[in-house]
DNA sequence: CCCCAATTTCTTACGTCGTAAGGCTGCCTT
DNA sequence: AAGGCAGCCTTACGACGTAAGAAATTGGGG
């Protein structure tokens, strides 16, 4: 094509560009739009200029990996310092991921999806790991407490069914039509469907109900403690 | 093409025979071998044909959710009625959908990136609810209980890191070059990494790691109750 | 039996994706 | 000035899901 005929300056391609041109394009259209092509797009350039910085569509998801849990290992850093117990600071460091997870819809399928550890995943869970240690954790209840926090240590935790508009308005038409069949669902959706109206956000579950499971984990392993 | 020159005496095509081929495919290749053309040559069939029998992509993956969600009511089920407490057949439930899920390494992924209920998933927590219900949870406790437990209901649990040969090797070599930077972990992994050398599973965590953290949630549960 | 209509299957084709292979260009060094 | 190499581009291939419609099969009524 050769287009470039517009004098632009052109600023060169990087590593760095591209993460966070997929970051962008993640934010505002979804995981599913983060393409070669649209990324080449969005910096100006062909989809293959891109491999140049990046080894393949894999290893560019690791890189918007490194790219979030930068940002988010610096919120959760910030955060720090302030007093409480082990169990205060837990629960801030990882309220503070959830903020930035809430920021990027995209980013639990995309942590769930690695398979390979990124250092900053890593180092992340290391810091949870000493303050469990600072407060009178053995290695093996701290790691069993890894284990037992799963996912809800990064900030978020896979929900099954989502209620998103559609999806609530579909069930609701199918629990109208096997209520008989469904009476404890239906007994505990009639009592507590219409409290909280608007209080998820679609992707995740919403804030109290994350909090709820965590107090709820947290609080086990301290009597374990 | 028009071969079946062969007189094999062409076994009609139906949407169960289209899902089952599909779940064989998934348990023997793995999920992104699922594909159309894929199914069709299993079943010695051209890729447009299974069209007739289900909708599009999204509705095979809603159909292989069926699938496996029958052959894990019903395994459920048979593990039904023997006594104990709510606490005791709760465990027992969802261990048993643990085995299901086991022998289906993929459904894990499969089950979290579906949005749309499927009936069969929904009266496995309707199940979940009653039990908990005739052992005296309010509704909203029942609620919170599904939220805590998220996927581990089901009987699996993501895990963030995985720790199968190819990803543990290659954390070792990272974690020893950074080995002051995770102080916490390296302490930890000495500490435990060679006390249970072959338990894990790959895809899941391992069985002790699993029950302990049910335990936890369902002790914690117990004392809210 | 044959013929017709409905059901089921196949053919062809399009647009999208990731990416292999290799060509062009301009700066940097000697 | 010449050569080399880093950076970007062109072209092309083989997957994928699936739209549109043609072909083949099947079952039922003369």
């Amino acid at each position: 094509m050769a287009v470039q005929a517009n004098s632009e300056p052109r600023i060169p391609l990087s590593r760095d560009r591209v993460l966070r041109a997929a970051v962008a394009i993640a934010d505002s259209d979804g995981l599913e739009s983060v393409t070669m092509r649209r990324i080449g797009e969005a910096l100006s350039a062909e989809a293959m200029s891109l491999y140049y910085h990046v080894a393949n569509k894999n290893d560019l998801f690791d890189g918007i990996v490194d790219v979030l849990m930068a940002e988010l290992n610096e919120s959760v850093d910030r955060a720090d310092g302030e007093p409480g117990d082990w169990k205060a600071a837990m629960r801030r460091r990882i309220l503070t991921a959830r903020q930035i997870m809430l920021r990027h819809p995209w980013a639990p399928r995309l942590l769930e999806s690695r398979t390979t550890m990124r250092p900053a995943v890593v180092l992340y869970h290391d810091r949870l790991v000493g303050l469990m240690r600072s407060g009178g954790f053995s290695y093996d209840l701290a790691h069993h407490a890894l284990h037992a926090l799963g996912s809800r240590a990064l900030g978020f935790s896979q929900e099954l069914f989502d209620p998103s508009a559609g999806a609530v308005a579909q069930s609701d038409r199918m629990l109208a039509d096997l209520a008989d069949q469904l009476p404890n669902l239906v007994g505990m959706l009639s009592e507590i469907a219409h409290d909280d109206p608007e209080s998820t956000l679609g992707w995740c579950d919403d804030q109290a109900e994350f909090e709820f499971s965590l107090d709820l984990i947290l609080d086990g392993l301290d009597r374990l403690k």
